[in-house]
DNA sequence: GTCTATAATAGGATAGAC
DNA sequence: GTCTATCCTATTATAGAC
């Protein structure tokens, strides 16, 4: 097929930013047709299952993302702290330091969770598990690599959480400042 | 008034977990009466603005029962550790171990979150304030206390997400259990 | 206070022309 | 691939009887 004057990927990026404001339930149609900037008809024939299958997209196109700036980071060469000084630098920017939600978060509430339990669960796996190789990479056993990982997605899903909640990007920034720390302490 | 068949607060307890479930944009009128038992002409009876009247007295439940069993109990003469373990105990309830969502968390979601910017930001306002004191009658200086209140609603939160991300409680469990330890050794 | 019935609108989805 | 027009259903909300 011929290249589309937007790639799909750009579409799927703007349909991303409906689903991480307003959750599943909340984007309507019409939003996602004004943000991608194409009408229902074309959404329909990128996404042929309609809001279900642009969200699977969605999602598809975060695990890319996590895949690129989070988890290749993480296990990529060099020592424990230059790797995850890597995944806070993109964190960073994909949170917009801590004014934007978490897509998957957002797509824990109502009908979306089970909908796309396994996509989500899976996603958060991998990053704590990415994150527990660097923790063992420092020098931790098994076990507290596993709880320090876990320890740290839920400090920056937290973070993003009391942001929203106070108004005020502080907590996560600070979480972000403190986390290399928490690596070498443990 | 007469007593109605149901006290308007039973209605409210059961019209939240509805919201807390789906959240604002996805809790559906349909859903709203089931849940309560009431017609949706019921529903207008007892809240004239609609859904929006609905989750405002559900925020309003939320704050009271936030007073009574995380204020009060935080504010209470006691020890620090018990005042605190007061408020674990009613944590643990309302989040059934972990397998519940926080409403506050998802009324931060879409539409919700400017629609009641106000009562979220001082319903987390007032549970760090309380918790910032207990931190201090545990011997913190202001800012170290309010640091580590922040940092619990914040694992608290996390928490919370986590553990529907994995489909698993025990990371929520964990935050309960580990909190009396943090307030010492901070 | 609660119900049935119904209005009015928004939402998701499709048809068919171009 | 994209658009306009349309369909059907769910959703919010109201009217009026009891």
């Amino acid at each position: 097929m011929p290249a589309p004057l937007m790639p799909r990927e750009e579409v799927v990026r703007r349909l991303l930013e409906v689903f991480r404001g307003h959750g599943f339930d909340g984007a309507s149609l019409a939003q996602l047709s004004k943000a991608s900037g194409l009408g229902k008809s074309s959404l329909y024939h990128y996404f042929p299952g309609g809001k279900e299958d642009m969200a699977r997209a969605v999602l598809e196109e975060v695990e890319r993302w996590m895949a690129a700036h989070v988890l290749a980071p993480l296990a990529a060469p060099g020592t424990p702290a230059r790797r995850l000084a890597r995944m806070v630098k993109a964190l960073d920017e994909l949170y917009d330091g801590g004014r934007a939600a978490c897509l998957l978060g957002n797509m824990l509430v109502g009908d979306a969770r089970r909908l796309f339990r396994k996509p989500l669960k899976d996603a958060f796996g991998a990053w704590i598990e990415a994150l527990a190789s660097v923790a063992r990479d420092a020098g931790m056993s098994a076990t507290p690599a596993r709880l320090w990982a876990e320890e740290t997605v839920l400090s920056i899903e937290g973070a993003l959480v009391l942001a929203r909640g106070l108004d005020d990007p502080e907590p996560f920034r600070r979480v972000l400042r403190r986390l290399p720390g928490t690596l070498a302490r443990s």
